[in-house]
RNA sequence: GGGAGCUUAGCUCAGCUGGUUCAGAGCACCUGCCUUACAAGCAGGGGGUCAUAGGUUCGAAUCCUAUAGCUCCCA
């Protein structure tokens, strides 16, 4: 058999994709087994695969492969979500680039279009995941406008509606201009921005030569102003309670009002206030009932009610009327000043404030127990410092505006009679029934009924995606959901806590009783060396799919989870790729160095390869355990740490030279099984975080039937194992690493034997790994004596004293120096052991255990200062 | 303005309720090796006054307080 000797992951990944999907390995269906289940956070269709989708998929993957090779029923969902707002504008788009306005089109037509962009795009990011190696069952693949999710979001809106929990109300709610639609509190972005601070004066009315002035960052806005406020405290206006001023250019009489939001402190502490264009201003202008009086088009184009500058854009505006302004005489001065302004998420338009008709959630009802539940650990956080934001979050939670002005989406099922009155029902034809019972009027035709134009925000279905997954809102009791739900592990980004993980979790509470899952891991976010996010417009983002041409999906994937601990940011650098590849040729070479070997029945197993075998079976339970640890704790990345150590230096380095046969020679068969049985398990261990390269090797191990997997093959379990042989392997490591240390530094080839006295002073010696020591450092003998060697190198492990004769190597001086700073050193180091110990306090208010700790390493040194005594006295005579 | 978190080797991070060897890992770095599994490699090695200043304690990277710097969330 020959093996390439670079491992090369473009041949192979393919291949198993394909294996694993004709054998049907992601699929599954409710059985008697124990189910895992987790959903996947929807990407949204107009996506393409990027760097957060690879880290955050990677994680799903390595969670379900492992929990499917330990026996459980495993499902991961696959699927996309509609975007509204998002997919719109690339439709909108693209029927402009064809000459199309959205206008123009019945929202029929423009919903064919929709769905034919969506047919054609929405896919895309779905195959890319395929050649990261997840393991989805795509037969279950499910889109949040497929028609069961489509009815299920309905069912919810007439639901909760009923119960008195979703209201129409005009309020002040974030508006994107370009998208001409309503945005969630979530939607909106602020961005610190250098803007000015303009002061304009007013006339005060009934005196021509007074006037007072007001600062404000839009002048344009003045067009809406009802009032001018001050504080109640502020002397400098006290005189002018009770009066009114006149806005500059349409002068209309305002009064001033006194109200205490006014910060005395800011800009001239006189306020003008617009209700219809600012949050607060509405709140103040509900307070003293005030008129508002909206000047803006939903395009952000001013009204007829401006009087003035009508049709004109917002920010062409802003620059005319200052012109105006400062013409006529009303421009005081003009500062810079720094100010946070909100952008829509979606289409980065300056957000303007709103009144509008819209429809709302209320989500106090709902968010208490959905905050009970992760502050009693009933779901829990990984990182559980995601826990304080939650909670404040929820304690602060404001009602959810559900209603987008947009065609794609969930259409809001309520529907307005001919008189204003309105029925909310899942249909057109329950709603005619439930209108001709409101009115009383059985001759009502549905023609005679108009539905809401709007449709549901795109949260409003992704909050019942663990539950509509599985048609959980249509058939509560079907067997799917009962046996899928609760799902197990979430994995998300901490953005989206609020606005999707809190919300799934009240959904699951008022439609399950139950918890959408038990766990949330939450990713962190990759960046860039720079630190800065990695995005589309800054281009600082490399291809995944060339990463994964370049370096092999296992090498990416490892690449990702190496420096991801979760929670924490990922600084990526395709270097971690880089070193997920080496690390896949490291296992390959493994496997062609086994495979090279020649076996020889009728040979007798060394007692050296005894040893080593015995050695690493320990070592890899001793492993195992640990690895299971971090599992459990969600560290991924210590746990593939843990599994890269175990390949690496203790299978490769260390057991692979212990028992490698010379050259050209065979091995017994009893060290190949057993190196087999080996490579085995850790290909199994290393399979969640690389499936494509350990299902090659695996199938190289060993003859296998044609549907014979390692993804469906059991995960080891961790079994008791020697701890005392891997001590005893750790000394032997040492003197190792000693006797290689002294060959390098004497310039000593390999080739070249050596002779090795060892002199135990304290202990009884251990002959388990010697003849291994032989064999790692090419020893011509290993010999016990009772006296020391003179005139050979030396050194010391614990109080245990090793020479290798060195005829014409050895430096006088330079054995005397070193063992001198040695010797030094332990004595500093014992005088602070006896330190501790001479402290009466320590030995009365210490731990039995750390006393008995220390007095042991008092014991120790003692003893090696006597050895390192001896030795230099020894040198120097 | 309100809240949360972070600061440990050149980089990215471990270090659990204070107690084993003058703090660990991976990468990077340095030295020597093309030793027929692997130079995408082998062997060996250096590197941190645990942000700063106090405090509690027999004992602090770990607990408390203050300061500085950074990050995120909310308004």
């Amino acid at each position: 058999m020959t093996l390439a000797p670079k491992y090369n992951p473009a041949a192979i990944e393919d291949k198993w994709y394909s294996f694993w999907m004709k054998n049907n390995y992601f699929q599954s269906t409710p059985d008697d087994r124990e189910p895992y289940t987790i959903v996947i956070p929807p990407p949204n269709v107009t996506g393409v695969l990027h760097m957060g989708h690879m880290l955050n998929n990677t994680i799903q993957d390595v969670l379900v492969r492992r929990k499917r090779m330990q026996g459980y029923n495993t499902l991961w969902v696959p699927g996309t979500d509609h975007a509204s707002i998002a997919t719109e504008a690339k439709v909108v788009n693209k029927l402009k680039e064809q000459g199309i306005r959205k206008s123009s089109l019945t929202r029929e037509q423009f919903l064919n279009h929709a769905w034919e962009w969506k047919e054609k795009h929405g896919g895309i990011i779905l195959e890319q995941l395929k050649k990261l190696g997840a393991s989805c069952d795509w037969s279950r693949t499910r889109f949040t406008m497929d028609e069961a999710l489509y009815e299920s979001v309905i069912q919810v809106f007439v639901d909760l509606y009923d119960k008195g929990l979703i209201y129409r109300g005009v309020r002040m709610v974030n508006w994107d201009p370009q998208a001409l639609t309503a945005l969630s509190d979530e939607e909106v972005v602020y961005r610190e921005v250098q803007s000015k601070l303009y002061y304009l004066r007013y006339q005060v009315v009934g005196d021509v030569e007074s006037y007072i002035t007001i600062a404000t960052t839009r002048p344009e806005t003045i067009l809406g102003d009802t009032a001018v406020c001050v504080h109640p405290d502020d002397p400098r206006y006290s005189h002018l309670k009770g009066k009114a001023v006149i806005v500059p250019l349409v002068n209309r009489e305002v009064p001033v009002i006194q109200d205490a939001y006014v910060d005395m402190e800011f800009g001239t502490g006189c306020l003008k206030i617009t209700p219809a264009h600012d949050i607060n201003d509405y709140e103040i202008g509900i307070r003293h009932k005030l008129k508002s009086i909206d000047i803006f088009n939903p395009d952000g184009t001013l009204n007829a009610q401006a009087e003035l500058y009508i049709g004109m854009d917002r920010f062409a505006c802003r620059r005319a009327i200052v012109n105006d302004l400062e013409a006529a005489g009303h421009l005081v001065k003009v500062e810079n000043y720094t100010n946070k302004v909100g952008f829509s998420e979606r289409t980065d338009a300056v957000i303007e404030p709103k009144l509008s008709l819209q429809w709302f959630l209320k989500m106090k009802e709902l968010a208490k127990p959905a905050l009970d539940l992760v502050m009693d650990d009933t779901i829990r956080f990984y990182p559980s410092k995601f826990k304080n934001a939650y909670r404040h979050w929820m304690e602060n939670v404001r009602d959810w505006c559900i209603s987008r002005q947009l065609w794609w989406g969930q259409r809001i099922p309520v529907y307005y009679t001919p008189d204003g009155e309105m029925v909310v029902a899942k249909n057109a034809t329950e709603a005619l029934g439930k209108a001709r019972k409101l009115l009383q009027r059985p001759t009502l035709t549905a023609e005679e009924l108009t539905q809401d134009e709007d449709v549901l925000d795109t949260w409003f279905s992704s909050w019942l995606w663990p539950i509509a997954v599985f048609d959980g809102i249509r058939f509560p009791d079907n067997k799917e959901i009962s046996y899928y739900y609760p799902t197990n592990d979430l994995v998300t980004a901490p953005e989206i806590l609020f606005f999707w993980v809190a919300r799934m979790i009240m959904a699951g509470q008022e439609y399950r009783q139950a918890v959408p899952f038990h766990n949330v891991y939450l990713t962190g976010i990759v960046r860039d060396k720079l630190g800065r996010k990695m995005s589309k417009s800054l281009g600082n983002s490399p291809d995944p799919l060339m990463l994964i041409a370049k370096y092999g999906a296992d090498g990416v994937r490892m690449g990702m989870l190496l420096t991801s601990p979760a929670g924490n940011d990922l600084p990526f650098d395709e270097s971690l790729c880089e070193q997920g590849r080496n690390f896949c040729n490291k296992v390959w070479n493994a496997l062609r160095l086994i495979k090279g070997w020649e076996i020889d029945h009728s040979l007798a197993q060394p007692e050296g390869n005894r040893a080593a075998v015995d050695w690493f079976d320990a070592k890899f339970n001793h492993a195992l355990h640990f690895i299971d640890e971090q599992y459990e704790k969600y560290r991924l990345s210590d746990a593939l740490m843990a599994v890269y150590k175990l390949i690496w230096d203790d299978f490769c380095s260390w057991y692979l030279e212990m028992i490698k046969p010379g050259y050209q020679l065979p091995v017994d068969a009893t060290t190949y099984t057993a190196t087999l049985f080996f490579m085995d398990r850790l290909m199994r261990v290393l399979h969640p975080f690389m499936p494509f390269l350990t299902e090659e090797i695996w199938q190289s191990l060993e003859p296998r039937s044609a549907r014979e997997s390692i993804m469906v093959a059991e995960m080891p379990v961790a079994v008791k194992y020697d701890e005392r042989l891997l001590e005893q392997f750790e000394i032997a490591a040492e003197v190792i690493q000693a006797i290689r240390a002294v060959r390098l530094e004497k310039n000593l080839p390999f080739k070249e034997t050596l002779q090795l006295f060892v002199k135990k002073n304290v202990d009884a010696p251990v002959f388990t790994f010697d003849p291994l020591i032989i064999k790692l450092c090419n020893l011509e003998s290993l010999k016990y004596v009772e006296e020391k060697v003179d005139g050979a190198s030396s050194f010391i492990i614990s109080s245990t004293e090793f020479y290798l004769p060195l005829s014409g190597h050895i430096d006088v001086e330079a054995e005397l120096k070193r063992l001198q700073e040695e010797l030094e050193y332990t004595r500093g180091f014992l005088k602070s052991v006896e330190k501790k110990l001479s402290n009466a306090r320590f030995v009365a208010n210490a731990p039995v255990q750390v006393v008995e700790m220390e007095r042991k390493k008092q014991e120790d040194a003692q003893n090696r200062i006597s050895v390192l005594e001896q030795q230099i006295f020894t040198w120097k005579s």
